[in-house]
DNA sequence: AAGCTGACCTCGC
DNA sequence: GGCGAGGCCAGCT
């Protein structure tokens, strides 16, 4: 069941992120994962670049150190962690968001063509 | 049309 | 255990 076309892990993407709880955050290799391909996870990154064109929770979305790498197309910083505090979302001295506390992870389950 | 890049992660030595 | 290379997909030049 490998064929399915290709643009399906990008909007597989989408779904995932968008399902993401609030005051939750997840990171690109688990969204990959759970697309199927955890290899695919800069393809994630990719897939959110023009997702932030969309309303999807973007800022949920951080790297496994749970660092705010999209920064640079949010503009600042300070703006995803007000979004993400706002949420509820911890932050520690690092800057980075509590995963340990608030990491979440996508549901497989809408991969059978939900 | 071909090649490089991009918000990353995992594997191999 | 640390460093280096590979992988996935789409968009831009």
């Amino acid at each position: 069941m490998s064929s399915y076309k290709k643009l399906d892990f990008f909007d597989r993407v989408f779904k995932i992120v968008a399902k993401i709880p609030k005051g939750k955050v997840t990171t690109y290799g688990k969204i990959a994962e759970a697309c199927g391909i955890r290899s695919a996870a800069r393809t994630v990154g990719w897939a959110l670049n023009s997702a932030k064109n969309s309303n999807l929770p973007c800022h949920r979305v951080v790297n496994r150190f749970g660092a705010l790498t999209g920064r640079v197309h949010f503009g600042d910083p300070a703006l995803m962690e007000s979004l993400l505090k706002s949420e509820g979302v911890e932050f520690l001295e690092d800057g980075c968001v509590n995963l340990q506390k608030h990491l979440w992870t996508p549901e497989k389950s809408f991969s059978n063509n939900g």
